[in-house]
RNA sequence: GCUACUGUGGCUCAGUCGGUAGAGCAGCUGAUUCGUAAUCAGCAGGUCGCCGGUUCAAGUCCGGCCAGUAGCUCCA
């Protein structure tokens, strides 16, 4: 019979030859690297039979859906080792995720990592038998007493919940069988390298009311080389996480008196003024006007916005002069009010109305994470009031500011486009409309995205902005959410062409997001050594004796009276030692100031990771300096 | 909130089998004026997260609480 390669050459093989037959026609090493097949664009198990005129590709581990097939099988050892192990423990799922794989299951007595080493010598065991893997199907009442007589009551779930006319497919090695959609390898021998990494709490199809399972995390790489990088690379990644520089670099404090509430410190308040000052700017000249809006409002405002009814549960509530009242978990009810303080016209639509408002919100303890999830944030709020025609012009000038911030930052980002979620309020039609204008801005500006279903806002449908830390989690930042139903609620107007009241739409949109989380990236985002402009010390005078102290002090004085941020290195200490402690401040600019300096009018300047850069007379660094910080070089 | 783990001077860590704490850095004092990544000496600093229990004796064992980390759930 004959199929096609994927270079489109055809392949002559026998009658009932498999996809590993062919790989093995084409080359033994192709063979060997074979992790499964892409027959007619679908994956199957290199063991599948081919039939005349199919397409076939051989995908190997050097390819995502090689690799993954791989980690699967690797989850699958992982799951008898357990049963060998442990057999009264039940499994649930077992799935690959971006850099590995996990299995979810429910154990008798709970296990720890300290039980890893016995269990990798299992599992060793297992790929050292080299098990051939074997797949079949069942009815789905066959596949139900087989898992049941297993006791597997978590796959006998899975089971029933297959949607119909869905083939139900189980893979074999050795005596351990498994629920499985597939493919996998062709035997566990294929396994190289691999690691359990972390054991954590899940719960039952992601649920808190159900059961919660214990989650082992491994990971697998087609060698060990790769793994070991993979590794260090974590490493790497670790020291720059923003919560250890955040206090190396004292630019916030956690503390106990304020469990979620972080306190920024003179460096962190320098970071975050310069993104506030870089904000306004950019704002103004995209035609937004700035308010501020109280801290703490009435609960009758907080019913009015439907807050009290959606988001109790998150807000911080107290009593004034007996008559309740709520922290602000939102700025929006404000924005509101201060809308409603005169009538408009169709002419001053749209209205961008900025607020960096301070909010408060009740996060549940286990969620807090350093800047990333607090308790009290700023948000770089907007709410744009506008005509229904301004809908997708306002959006997409939205979505090109937050392209342009992120940018600037060399941020990579993606978009998801989140629906209407359980708990909302309005109309289906209103949705619909909602969640369309959204779409389509999208669409024009040719904006690739995702759609996270039933994640908007209880308000309205939303597009989120996602950067990744430095270990690859991602944190929303930017959002713009279109709202009909507060417009509704609070009773907003204008008068149109027509003379006649219309009803405004509404956009509430943030940028940074939270402010706190932005510098929590950015921290990771740098590793602390931030570019000129966004440095809370820039310079640093390092004189060699005292005799130019004078001289050091002098730069100092003279470069902060031009508005950059200096500080001269007095101590008593060799050169070194103050390079050194610069160096540590990821300071990025250091100034060697001796008597040569002194008697020239220069500096001897030293750029941060890359040491000695020569001589040159101040005015020409303070020059360079006011470039860099102009241009907001990143180096 | 849930599951697991962690918690020793400001920071990083040591502390054996239970015998009531140890180092380096930072700080302070003194000496050193030394040209590109750690000068030397001295001093001071700790209810071992908190509360209880076991014990002649607890940083160490047990229980509860608090806080943090990872993940889940929830979210900017």
């Amino acid at each position: 019979m004959n199929i096609t390669l994927k270079n489109g050459d055809l392949l002559q093989l026998e009658e009932g030859a498999t996809a590993l037959n062919a790989a093995q026609a084409i080359s033994d090493g192709l063979a060997r690297a074979a992790a499964c097949a892409k027959i007619n664009g679908r994956l199957a198990d290199l063991c599948t039979p081919l039939n005349e005129g199919d397409s076939l590709e051989i995908v190997t581990l050097k390819e995502k859906e090689g690799l993954e097939v791989y980690r699967h099988t690797c989850a699958h050892v992982l799951a008898q080792a357990l049963k060998t192990i442990y057999p009264t423990c039940k499994l649930a799922i077992g799935p690959v995720i971006d850099n590995g794989f996990y299995y979810d299951v429910d154990f008798k007595t709970p296990i720890t990592m300290d039980d890893f080493a016995k269990i990798e010598a299992e599992m060793k065991k297992i790929i050292k038998s080299n098990l051939p893997i074997e797949r079949y199907t069942l009815s789905r009442e066959e596949a139900i007493a087989l898992m049941s007589k297993y006791h597997e009551n978590y796959k006998v779930e899975l089971i029933r919940d297959l949607p119909d006319g869905e083939t139900i497919s189980f893979y074999k090695q050795g005596a351990f069988t498994d629920l499985c959609r597939g493919p996998h390898l062709p035997s566990t021998g294929k396994i190289k390298a691999f690691k359990l990494i972390s054991i954590a709490g899940a719960y039952w199809r992601g649920d808190e009311k159900k059961k919660m399972l214990t989650r082992i995390y491994g990971t697998a790489f087609a060698k060990k080389e790769e793994m070991d990088e993979y590794f260090a690379m974590l490493e790497e990644a670790k020291k720059r996480d923003h919560i250890k520089l955040g206090k190396e670099l004292k630019l916030f404090a956690l503390l106990n008196e304020g469990k979620g509430f972080p306190f920024f410190l003179p460096n962190g308040m320098v970071l975050k003024n310069l993104l506030i000052d870089y904000w306004r700017q950019i704002h103004r000249r995209e035609g937004y006007v700035e308010v501020q809006t109280p801290m703490i409002m009435t609960r009758s405002l907080w019913e009015n916005s439907g807050h009290w009814d959606h988001y109790k549960d998150n807000m911080y509530t107290t009593k004034i002069d007996g008559e309740d009242c709520a922290v602000k978990p939102m700025n929006c009810p404000g924005g509101m009010l201060v809308y409603k303080l005169w009538p408009h016209s169709y002419k001053d639509l749209p209205i961008r109305m900025g607020e960096l408002g301070l909010v408060h919100r009740h996060e549940k303890s286990g969620q807090l994470h350093g800047l990333m999830r607090v308790r009290c944030f700023t948000q770089d709020d907007a709410h744009i009031f506008m005509l229904p025609e301004q809908i997708t012009s306002e959006i997409k000038g939205v979505v090109r500011i937050i392209d342009e911030v992120y940018s600037l930052f060399g941020f990579k980002y993606h978009v998801e486009l989140s629906t209407r979620p359980e708990n909302s309020m309005g109309s289906d039609e209103d949705w619909e409309a909602a969640t369309n204008a959204l779409k389509s801005a999208l669409d024009e500006l040719k904006l690739p995205y995702a759609i996270n279903e039933g994640d908007g806002a209880f308000y309205g449908p939303k597009i989120d902005f996602h950067l990744q830390d430095s270990i690859g989690r991602t944190w929303q930042c930017g959002t713009i959410q279109l709202d009909f139903q507060m417009p509704q609620r609070f009773e907003l107007e204008y008068v149109g062409e027509d003379g006649a009241k219309h009803r405004p739409i509404m956009i509430h949109r943030v940028v940074f997001g939270s402010i706190e989380r932005f510098i929590g990236i950015l921290i990771e985002h740098y590793a602390g050594k931030f570019p000129v402009w966004l440095s809370p010390v820039q310079v640093k005078v390092l004189p060699i004796t005292d005799r130019a102290a004078g001289y050091a002090q002098e730069l100092t004085d003279e470069m902060n009276a031009r508005g950059f941020r200096a500080e001269a290195d007095l101590r008593k200490e060799k050169l070194g030692r103050k390079i050194l402690d610069a160096e540590n401040e990821k300071v990025p600019y250091k100034l060697v100031v001796g008597d040569k300096e002194v008697e020239e009018g220069a500096v001897s300047v030293r750029r941060r990771g890359e040491g000695d850069v020569g001589s040159m007379k101040k005015e020409d660094f303070f020059a360079l300096l006011k470039r860099e910080n102009d241009e907001k070089t990143v180096f």
